[in-house]
DNA sequence: ATTATAAGTGAGTAATCACTCATAATATCA
DNA sequence: TGATATTATGAGTGATTACTCACTTATAAT
């Protein structure tokens, strides 16, 4: 019988899974990491975190740096899945206002997994190139379909692509990451206003 | 006399001045701080740089982070200044164009500066104020009357102030700070041509 | 029950780091 | 030319750190 199924009289210690205590510490090590960054955090300070012993942390991971690149790999790609199931039927705006929404929406639930990654991108080759492949570049790759249909039916000027959507990035990336910290925003907007203004101003332009 | 004035045909060292030591370290510890992060640099590396002894970093800044701070306070404010000399002709649009180009050069020619300040200042409250008085604030603050001049000429819509700024703002920085690396672009295109695509695109929008 | 395996622990370790200080070199002043 | 002040030096220091390992505890297999 498992040991873990059913609550006996026993008063016994039950473990938890090794499975169930690497997720403890991935989840520590993001918080230290988002918190003080790869070099400012130290393994003692993420083990207290995950309430287990230093040496644990190392029966896990081998290195800290892995333990970094395990923290950021695997989760990027979640949520870009979604977008894949393509809404064919809808209009290259349409499509642009849902990518907007979703990716804003990502943003913020990960904005402590984002903003390390962008920190550590500058130090970290894997780091950067994960970032590249998981994040700007799916995107990029997703849009890139719509933005040419949209030139095609005459929707959209035929403006270079990639300048294009690097702007495009940028009032994403930069809403999530900084603009409330440093432009003090209110922050009882919501993402959906925020992105229909947003969408408002990448499509139409601020002059009249 | 003055001993570093006139080279005379003794064999002896001249010393550096005071102000040119510093000068010293801190390029040297801007360029290495860039590099690896402030955490991931030691004193010792820096000193190397700087071609002087450990100890001598200490005689012109009492602390690492010290160091740190210099490093980045001073030089933000050299290249805003510029703009400052109002020039009151112009449309609020070739104000635009004008402030868009300047930033964008600065930021090319400061990038390892700005690129260390934006990293740190996830970690380090007083490098987050001085980004947000230094380069962001200003930059709204210098914006903002020429943003409601064109709204009063009914040469731009009436769109919301700070986050119509705020995308402009996330255009600018992740060109200089993200776009090259991570995107491909070619870097033979012009600051020049990069600035006028990307104010057309703000202002004009992606729609036909 | 007994044994075998997997997982957890935390004191210990070698390396590294920011910073100090006694000494030396150079510059300034009398 | 000395006397004094300023600046530079780098070996030394205590603190911190990532990582190890001998050992304990829990679970699975026999």
């Amino acid at each position: 019988m498992k040991s873990n199924e059913v609550s006996n009289n026993r008063e016994i210690p039950r473990r938890k899974t090794a499975e169930q205590r690497r997720q403890d510490i991935l989840e520590a090590a993001l918080k230290i990491f988002a918190e003080k960054g790869y070099n400012g955090s130290t393994t003692a300070e993420i083990a207290r975190a995950a309430e287990v012993a230093e040496g644990t942390i190392f029966r896990h991971f081998s290195t800290k740096k892995e333990l970094l690149i395990a923290v950021l790999e695997p989760k990027i790609l979640e949520g870009l899945i979604k977008l894949d199931k393509e809404y064919s039927e809808d209009t290259p705006t349409e499509f642009f206002r849902r990518f907007l929404k979703n990716r804003m929406e990502l943003i913020k639930d990960n904005e402590a997994l984002i903003r390390l990654m962008f920190a550590e991108a500058q130090y970290h080759i894997e780091v950067r190139e994960s970032l590249f492949k998981g994040i700007l570049g799916q995107g990029i790759s997703i849009i890139r379909p719509w933005f040419e249909k949209g030139v095609e039916l005459g929707d959209f000027r035929a403006l270079p692509f990639l300048p294009t959507m690097q702007s495009f990035m940028g009032m994403i990336m930069f809403y999530g990451l900084f603009g409330n910290v440093f432009l003090g925003l209110s922050p009882e907007k919501t993402i959906e206003e925020a992105a229909d203004h947003m969408l408002d101003l990448f499509l139409h332009g601020l002059a009249r």
